[in-house]
DNA sequence: ATTTATATGTAGTGATCGCTACATAAGTAG
DNA sequence: CTACTTATGTAGCGATCACTACATATAAAT
């Protein structure tokens, strides 16, 4: 059929730009001015190509998510639970801190000046965190299943804390943390295993 | 001299009220339609008393701050580190997961969907958790001066340890956390202990 | 009673928000 | 070429934002 006028920008390039602007000023506070000045096209282009604000975030985020759902496998995918665990908390305290990025992580950060009507960011966010919490927890049971953790171990519990962690930090990073300091919390943090 | 119309609310009371706004939807998300309605006031008079929407946000959080630096001088007072800090920790867990306030820390939720322009109150925001984190560490500090931590003991750091739980724990609360999973965060998180 | 000072209620300011109507440009299909 | 489809650029929509002008109300001071 027909094809139409195609487009002028970079889809995927877009998108990076957006998960910036929205990674440094959260979802409300990141205007669509502020948008379409970063992604370098007009507003009718962004609409056409990602429907609305909120689609336009969604998107960012899977692709935000991407990347850090790859970083965390790696991390987990470490022999023991304890290394998998150290390297999850201290690629935190790199990954929070890399001046090429915003401070922070999104799924803290984009939380922004949510109004009542951006209920369904902060449950897009709350989904994020749950996924990787999880994800932590399920790598935490196979070790004790593995005898790698003492039966009376709580893979929960440690996951929890393992999260609160890592959100602890990008509040910490975006307040101005530096990497040593992130690094000594992993390091204090570590502390807690029983080995 | 003359002493004009008295005004017809309590000030202290309104303020209460702007601060549970601000705490549950954050700087930018809360409206001065919103902040009004709450405070049981009008626009004019909101202004006349408070200045405007930052210094309104300001006297709150100052409010907000009062409360929570007496709590945290309570629990800093324990006898010894170890149970300072395990008290700290333990009203974090029950704080940000009272019923009759918005759930999460003030200090971390407040920021909202901060734009450029809102950089003061990140500014305050930031300030106050590093308030916090210091009134820690000086406790931490007086203890290795008793003799109470172990002379290699870093009270910088794990003030900064003890400051990223109680953040991480805010955003927990927020997504939804109990309270019974956060005070399991703050007994695990306790078994850094050297003791 | 008059003056002075502060507070209130109504109503609306300009600016910015997310979003879109509309005409035009640029491609393919016949 | 014409017909059709999709993207772009201009320009502006209604809604909401923080904030305020202005007239009026209510107190104390003289």
């Amino acid at each position: 059929m027909a094809a139409g006028r195609p487009r002028t920008f970079c889809k995927n390039e877009a998108l990076d730009r957006a998960l910036q602007v929205f990674w440094r000023k959260g979802f409300e506070g990141a205007s669509i001015c502020d948008l379409t000045e970063a992604m370098g096209i007009s507003p009718p282009s962004l609409y056409a190509a990602f429907g609305n604000k909120e689609q336009l975030f969604r998107q960012a985020l899977d692709r935000y998510a991407g990347v850090h759902s790859e970083r965390r496998k790696e991390a987990l995918s470490a022999p023991t639970a304890r290394e998998a665990v150290a390297a999850i908390l201290h690629a935190a305290a790199r990954n929070l801190t890399d001046t090429a990025s915003p401070a922070g992580c999104l799924y803290v950060q984009g939380i922004a000046g949510a109004g009542e009507h951006a209920s369904c960011v902060r449950d897009m966010l709350n989904a994020k965190r749950a996924d990787s919490e999880r994800e932590i927890c399920e790598r935490l049971k196979r070790a004790r299943a593995e005898g790698d953790l003492p039966e009376d171990a709580e893979p929960a519990a440690l996951a929890r804390y393992v999260a609160t962690l890592t959100q602890g930090m990008s509040v910490q990073a975006a307040g101005g943390a530096s990497r040593e300091d992130l690094e000594r919390v992993a390091d204090l943090a570590m502390r807690i295993w029983p080995s």
